[in-house]
DNA sequence: TTGAAAGCGATACCAG
DNA sequence: CTGGTATCGCTTTCAA
């Protein structure tokens, strides 16, 4: 016994017209008289016709889907605070227009890369989305050359595809102000990893910051977005001859690594150093003290990202387009300088 | 102009064979000569062939892709341990199968049900995984009125749908032996969400087991697997006229957050109070003093139900599966317990 | 063994 | 405005 599945054909036959006429019906194109139409849709509700996405793809040339593929361990993914949000604000986009998420998730650069290609070869989706981008990202030319529809979140400037954008900068200035204002004078920085085109803005915005507020850069210690390379900053930043007052992270995870070994060393934050973060995690609200950083949004930057897409795939063109700015947030790893020594 | 695409038409023309041969000959059907098959291969492989996935989903009534609804707050997401290894272990199985994962977030329970019934009207998924089981949770009913092919994970035991299950019971015995062993009597756990299955079944086997070393079991205060809910579940332990001096929690963000608090009331861990948890989450090998937890395997669990349901959705039926159970992994917020005062 | 043709379930064109 | 029909790219049945 097969699919007792109610398709268009039935609707015809019940309505007593052409498949044609119910299809023009049921997507609002003209060409069938209002009565004809109305009943078209009566019909088509009472049998609780919902065309099938199937007969549609393959008429339509399309899979109604959108692809991400996250370059990440998966066992490490856990500690991301992006892809919850990120992922939401995508389907709050996508969803009402008919389109649906395929995620893939991979650690190695070679696989993500033969997952863009099985995505075009296949066509099982229509677009995707590219984020986590690196200098000099493979996937871009991938793509361009695969000819998939793609929007970018938060490449660089002047990037070849269509992109949505978060500008870092406000917040680090105004984290920098707040510091400044606190007395800090010897602020440093702790960076992510460095082909990151996001670390490379951030540790940009910092420094260009550090520079309008009149002070010289301070130390910048590498680090990995992670809590341990956190962790091992903050030993690094500590036992300098001149340790800062204050720290500024590429992210919170390493700023709450970096606050979590100052106070294994018995240094008080904020008393004795100041840590502000950059994305606003949910634990960063948990941990004593609670963590001063720039406030991200990755559900809003999804739902712009997969606005993007679906216009790109269905009209072929858009514009860049940037959400509000990220802003600081303060909170108590912030406090005031300790009296100069 | 059009997709330029090679179908199997061209292939067919190509080798100068019907496309029905060259369908047969490529999915290894039988009906076609050694040398014909070896010829149409080597004429597709030229070409750069790619069945395409819309042809075959039309003419095989398939969709080629299993649904996951998480019945989250994707803003709340990002402390999920699980995810990350679940999704990756999905994959891990569908990929070289030929499916892909649509996945799909909501926070309300209304929206989690609208989703499976759309995802069944549309066919946009040949089958869905369902985890994060409720006491009598509503989407099994819709589920299987829907006849929609599904896998659970880490439901109840005598559950109407294939399922996968990790069993805790082992590593909550083996935590409390741990317990015991360090001299440990008064022994308090922190529940999960009373509805949901995983939560009732961890308190169940952490009951049982205290019966079952000839303890009394200890207090249980009610928790809800979050940061804040270990955190209060600490205070009100430790103002207890006679505290526990160890503690179990349902997950180990949980016994983070109840460390945390701890230390923020003065009280040593483990000194004086032992800490164990449930999940081996990365942040339980950072944080100070590192947690005691039973280690589970959210990959496998993955793994394992990317493959029941793909064998469900092709071979009409499976048997449930059982992965590894789950096993204590000693670290350092436990120890001997206090001397008696 | 091979090939022709009938679906699968829509969309879209083109006569009537 | 309406309805018949070709088409999308496959799988599968059925003759030859």
């Amino acid at each position: 016994m097969a699919d007792q599945r109610v398709t268009i054909v039935d609707v015809a036959n019940k309505a007593g017209v052409a498949i044609s006429s119910v299809s023009s019906a049921l997507n609002g194109r003209p060409g069938v008289s209002d009565v004809t139409r109305e009943r078209i849709i009566q019909v088509a509700t009472d049998l609780g016709f919902v065309p099938s996405l199937r007969g549609k793809s393959l008429s339509g040339r399309r899979a109604f889907t959108v692809g991400l593929v996250l370059h990440r361990d998966p066992d490490v993914l856990e500690l991301d605070p992006f892809f919850g949000g990120f992922i939401g604000g995508i389907e709050d986009a996508i969803d009402p227009r008919g389109y649906a998420l395929v995620l893939q998730i991979s650690a190695e650069s070679d696989k993500v890369l033969q997952r863009y290609e099985k995505f075009a070869a296949d066509r099982r989706v229509d677009g995707v989305l590219v984020n986590d981008l690196e200098v000099d990202d493979p996937r871009i030319p991938l793509i361009r050359r695969l000819g998939l529809p793609a929007v970018a979140i938060n490449p660089g400037a002047d990037f070849p595809i269509p992109a949505v954008r978060q500008d870092p900068d406000a917040g680090i200035r105004a984290t920098l102000r707040h510091l400044v204002e606190l007395g800090h004078r010897r602020i440093a920085y702790v960076s992510g990893r460095p082909h990151m085109t996001h670390s490379v803005e951030r540790e940009n915005a910092w420094r260009a910051a550090s520079l309008e507020l009149g002070l010289t850069p301070g130390q910048v210690i590498p680090g990995d977005f992670t809590y341990l390379g956190g962790a091992s900053a903050g030993s690094a930043l500590l036992a300098l001859a001149e340790p800062p007052t204050a720290v500024m992270c590429a992210n919170d995870l390493s700023a709450i690594g970096l606050i979590a070994q100052a106070q294994h060393l018995g240094v008080d934050v904020p008393g004795e150093l100041s840590v502000a973060g950059f994305d606003d995690i949910r634990l960063g609200t948990y941990v004593r003290p609670s963590l001063t950083t720039v406030h991200t949004s990755p559900r809003e930057l999804g739902r712009e990202a997969g606005r993007l897409l679906v216009d790109l795939i269905e009209n072929g063109a858009v514009a860049d387009v940037r959400v509000s700015d990220a802003h600081l947030i303060v909170r108590e790893s912030t406090g005031p300088a300790p009296a100069a020594r």
